[in-house]
DNA sequence: GTAGTACTTCACAATATCATGAAATACTAT
DNA sequence: ATAGTATTTCATGATATTGTGAAGTACTAC
């Protein structure tokens, strides 16, 4: 009776230690964050990670195992993605658990932006406010895939590594917020870093556009429809 | 710069990553889900998840190096808690994404109830709705430390171990709704076969406090006014 | 002081996880 | 068939985690 009991409790909390062993590893949990932004194969994320790729392989296989991402093979690759919604949910939960009770987050963000000199005030709410009056051309400089698969409306897409070939395509007379993956993402903080050294005001928005979904949010897909922003409303 | 980079994705991920191995284990997971209940000492985290008091004692240790949890020593005891609200909310987050994603979660689950021959069809819904008009008896079957911490509004307290002795206090007439802490608890599910028993007409509440709060509900705290509960309004 | 209680730390053997290079598999194009 | 590409699996040594019993620490009561 009490030991019935006892195997069901320790049966349970070990099928939820399932999901705690898939994201108890870093590079998982990189491959989990990638995963959140969309689709991608073995090797894309392999050499985004900067894993191996035998391992990356073998991570995939365990974040399958706790049914956290699902693969999907089209002739000679393997695409992966999100099991369900539900999971980059969570893993959102679990990044701001960890910025929330892990001095160490803010610690080594604080760093990180100081040492790129990037710890400009960015004033969120206020910046926030600026992109939904249309005050600001807003610059997506993530792979264009993902800008297609879903970008905040009216932002304009200049992928960070064609930035230096493109500037021509920005107004130099309005301010620039650059936005990317999320906050521990590094591709707006080094477009900020290159428009500054041209000459360009610009900003870093935190938020990425899972948080931006997860607020509320609506997003645009597809491409955009003019490479030059009008000056209407944006958001 | 691409190393610097590599170097400060590397040490978020693993910042990350210190959460996630704090919750790779089931014993860990176990005394998470009852801290989530209300503060406890090593001795009674112990007894309650059947583990050795040493074995207790580094896996609180390696809770708290993970900043879910936080020791406070008064005299000869210990007693750890939880550090935040939010670990909770955490929890429950894993916890649901694992009900939603693993199928053996819910295999085991209805594999245990059968085997207690209680796999009533617990409509849910129906009985919230019963609860919230005050037409059942609503029983809390914890610890009573645990009701003093935080109950259902009108909810009477007679924890499992006294179930028996006090049968007198609960009216013969009345449906019986026992809950206890949520779905994987399984003093409720004692309760409701004993007093299936003794001829009462009882049904289980899956939601526990905790899932009650989390829906937007309140809570009552502190003593019961009388045992007995009179046939008003409840919640 | 001594005894007793609550808890932590240590030492350790059993087990699990890790990343890597080499081999195997699966599929496409020719 | 053959070559080539994407991915998985295997074998392995290095490292980390697990639970246990024994020893140590910290505090209280007398």
């Amino acid at each position: 009776m009490a030991t019935r009991n006892r195997r069901y409790k320790t049966a349970i909390y070990e099928q939820f230690a399932r999901i705690g062993k898939a994201i108890s590893n870093p590079s998982r949990l990189e491959l989990l964050d990638l995963l959140c932004q969309g689709p991608r194969t073995v090797e894309a994320l392999a050499k985004e990670a900067g894993l191996g790729l035998a391992n990356t392989s073998q991570q995939l296989k365990a974040l399958r195992e706790a049914r956290l991402i699902s693969a999907e093979k089209n002739g000679l690759f393997v695409t992966y993605q999100m099991a369900d919604q539900r999971v980059c949910q969570f893993f959102r939960s679990l990044r701001s658990l960890a910025e929330a009770q892990l001095a160490e987050v803010r610690e080594i963000t604080r760093c990180f932006l100081e040492s790129r000199e990037a710890l400009q005030p960015v004033d969120r709410e206020g910046l926030l406010a600026k992109v939904r009056a249309g005050a600001v051309t807003v610059l997506d400089v993530r792979p264009s895939e993902e800008y297609r698969a879903g970008h905040l409306p009216g932002a304009i897409s200049i992928p960070l590594k064609e930035l230096e070939r493109r500037l021509a395509d920005l107004p130099r007379q309005r301010e620039i917020v650059a936005y990317c993956r999320g906050p521990y993402c590094v591709l707006a903080v080094e477009a900020v870093q290159i428009l500054k050294a041209r000459g360009f005001t610009a900003f870093r928005l935190e938020d990425g556009v899972q948080d931006w979904q997860a607020r509320g949010y609506r997003l645009a897909v597809g491409e955009e429809s003019t490479p030059r922003p009008r000056s209407r409303r944006q958001i």
